[in-house]
DNA sequence: ACAGAAATGAACACAAACGAACAAGTATCC
DNA sequence: GGATACTTGTTCGTTTGTGTTCATTTCTGT
């Protein structure tokens, strides 16, 4: 096999699965992967590739809305620590809703590998998931591209039919006076059924949106089961929320 | 063998494979590598081919190796001369169900800067579209990991929901006798709730797939409003087809 | 947060392929 | 018949592609 065809080849099944995997292309083609990562550089190089970690996607793929949701999110550490906190209260075998946007997106990572159906609206999410050990079941309806997310009624409706055991939603604002709130109708009513459907809702909310109040107030305190924030919550404001009947992690 | 006839055999055997290598063609043409490699370098000159170390490759291929890879993919000349002759019913404006498998994907690549709303239970389908100018709809459900796309109860019956203009369908055989068949329940379930949902109906169908039965038949050719398929097809089999009241498109 | 695993790239080694130069064989022309 | 042009094969030093080792980076799981 000459480098021409295997990298024919290689283009080949890149095309046929969006994504390629050097060790698997090392087997598939009978050699090394550091001859597979040196076809992928060339590739890379006249940019009929983009490389990952571990493989390589197409061009189009790259844009796609998982390098979206990932890149440069704001209070990414945060982001990251509350997901952690989210991710050790999963046991396996749960079914759980995660939410979209960037707060709750994280947990993805840290689950794939686990037996558990995971429901969401979220595309990133979907596409993270799709393929990995959890069982995917997917809000239908319209797609809002600017979300990245189903949002529309169907949406709402179709969640209310699943019974979840832990709902992870995410939120624009929460304060101890007025609750939960939302920049948008449309995402606040996908929160509510949501969490309509849920044992237990978990409300993951970085320390920096504590007592911010947005436009679309939607939902009491009382909603919430648990608050998964991060240290940066001053100690007195998470008693105040402890006080107010949540459960809180930080 | 004299010089002309082995540049000529040369150059058969590069048109038939995409590539040559010195070492084969040195044994096939009963000569050694030093001939094989100046009779490349001629007609390298003459642009005829593209060295490589080892051998040689048509211009076209070294030039865009991505487009020839694609031609490699399983009947894909003819899904693409399918689709677009689908893309050409389609109709600024128009609702569309776009159905999953690897016939009607191509489509699209050839409506992504369209005025369309699409609606479809398959994930390729969904992550070609997103971000694009067309306004996606999703079926929700559980994701079949294996055929990448939703195809439970739920899609189904979200499908019955929406009225669609034009449903592009794909199958897995279809006859005279027997009409269309699946190698999947759930697959045909989702073809059955589009079509019910569509006020036209267009069977995407390369022509290795006609004539075929496969295990599962769920419905008649009545269903289909217009077969598409492509030059491969027999005439006089279309014209069957046409008698049997289905619009062919070929 | 941390440790272990996997992937990566650089450096080196080896084999295959390469081109240049030269030698040998064949056809053509005077 | 001998000179010439042309093609083919051989030898040898060089280049190119591939595989191995190892330190480093990146990812993943507890």
């Amino acid at each position: 096999m000459n480098f021409q065809l295997r990298k024919q080849h290689l283009l080949t099944i890149l095309d046929e699965h969006g994504s390629v995997e050097v060790a698997d292309l090392a087997r598939q083609l009978q050699t090394t992967p550091i001859t597979i990562r040196r076809d992928l550089a060339q590739l890379a190089a006249k940019g009929l590739v983009v490389r990952t970690h571990g493989g390589a996607v197409l061009p189009r793929v790259a844009k796609d809305p998982v390098a979206f949701a990932r890149k440069a999110t704001a209070h990414l550490a945060q982001k990251e620590h509350i997901c952690r906190l989210a991710a050790a209260q999963i046991t396996d075998g749960d079914t759980l809703f995660i939410d979209c946007g960037s707060t709750t997106f994280p947990l993805c990572r840290l689950i794939r590998h686990r037996k558990l159906r995971v429901v969401t609206n979220s595309l990133p999410v979907l596409f993270e998931l799709a393929g990995s050990a959890v069982q995917v079941v997917v809000a239908g309806g319209e797609v809002d591209a600017e979300r990245q997310a189903m949002h529309g009624l169907v949406a709402a409706e179709q969640l209310r039919r699943y019974q979840v055991d832990k709902a992870f939603l995410g939120v624009d604002g929460l304060s101890l006076g007025r609750g939960l709130s939302a920049n948008s109708e449309h995402e606040a009513s996908i929160s509510l059924a949501a969490a309509a459907a849920a044992r237990h809702v978990y409300l993951l909310c970085d320390s920096s949106k504590l007592e911010q109040d947005k436009y679309f107030q939607f939902a009491p305190l009382s909603l919430v089961g648990t608050l998964v924030t991060d240290p940066g919550a001053p100690a007195a404001l998470l008693a105040q929320y402890r006080k107010a009947g949540l459960q809180v992690l930080a």
